[in-house]
DNA sequence: TGATTAATTGACTCGTCAGTCAATGGATTG
DNA sequence: CAATCCATTGACTGACGAGTCAATTAATCA
């Protein structure tokens, strides 16, 4: 029905703020509920149980991180134009607003357990890797593989770092380490 | 005293054990104290609440972690050597026993509520940059913040990832990664 | 309208857990 | 030996939270 997707999309966006304001995962099911402003039966009436919650939220940013991907490719057709947009996307303002970065921590830490989230974060770790290959390979021809390992791993670590330093408020050094290490990686084909 | 001082060590590496067993901070007091063969009471006594059982323990890694280094870098003179070792010691064994994993990953959540533990984090980055810059340096000159800056993230990136695949069990490729972008890096310096 | 179905509530249960504390036992010391 | 101090226990409390459920209200529809 219409009304219960509306009521688990709030719910989701609730449990985000709520994750972001706490930090953890240590949130309960009532503060998430009166945040979007309806009893807590209902969230179990909707979503089963928290973790269930949670899962959900996930896939709620993932999805929300491939829709923004998908639209910073429109129209871009040159490698490294396309390379540059799938890397800056990762530090775009949707990914640190709100409970994102907690968000993202916290599920890192429930992929150790969860099968589930498990599953939904190696799942964009392929694509995350398969758009990098397909903009690399016409540069980078049988080193796209490699390439695309590290520039990954790079994200994830300066996401990392950055989110975790609060001094930092811009997120602009970080894209232009990422960037400086294609232009590295690509530089270094031609030794 | 040493009764003391043994006791702590004991209730530190029961914390290291069951949060590895649980992946999550989401441990009690008692599971703790039991597994460390004492009552719950007695850690309250020596560290006053959980969370700064947990700062304890992160201090513990974090040492253990500085030791390793600097026993990897006795004898090493040469730059390059220097780097391997640094760059190779954040993969070794002891980095993925127990539940150092899945400490460090709890550590990075808790980081952006505690102060404290912001704090030793923050201290850990400094630490492993100025010792990555110190032999870029004669290598890399000016250029040597920024490639310490690209590999200590890809590190933290690559530990991350590793970390959570559980199809992963041997760190190897991940070790090989790290040093060929090390390479690239060297490398491009001279294009 | 009246009847059927879906949405929503919030009080309640049962378990759990952080942290306290009074009591016990064991050393150490004078 | 007596007195003092430290280590240690584990029962206890007070609070809180996940999940249930019977009851209420709103929407739908024939």
């Amino acid at each position: 029905m219409k009304a219960e997707q509306k009521r688990r999309q709030e719910l989701i966006a609730a449990t985000i703020r709520e994750i972001g304001a706490e930090g953890t995962l240590n949130v309960t099911v009532s503060q998430i509920a009166k945040r979007a402003g309806v009893s807590p039966g209902l969230a179990f009436h909707y979503f089963g149980d928290k973790e269930q919650l949670f899962l959900a939220t996930m896939r709620s940013i993932l999805r929300t991180y491939g829709v923004l991907i998908r639209a910073n490719l429109v129209g871009k057709t040159e490698p490294v134009e396309r390379l540059t947009a799938i890397l800056e996307t990762n530090f775009s303002p949707s990914q640190f607003e709100d409970g994102a970065v907690a968000a993202w921590l916290n599920f890192y830490v429930l992929a150790q357990t969860s099968p589930e989230a498990q599953r939904l974060l190696a799942l964009y770790h392929r694509r995350f890797h398969s758009n990098l290959v397909y903009s690399l390979r016409p540069l980078a021809g049988d080193a796209a593989h490699g390439i695309a390992e590290r520039l990954g791993g790079l994200v994830d670590g300066l996401y990392l770092r950055f989110a975790l330093n609060r001094s930092h408020v811009d997120p602009g050094p970080a894209v232009a380490q990422v960037l400086k290490a294609l232009e590295v990686e690509l530089s270094a084909l031609d030794g």
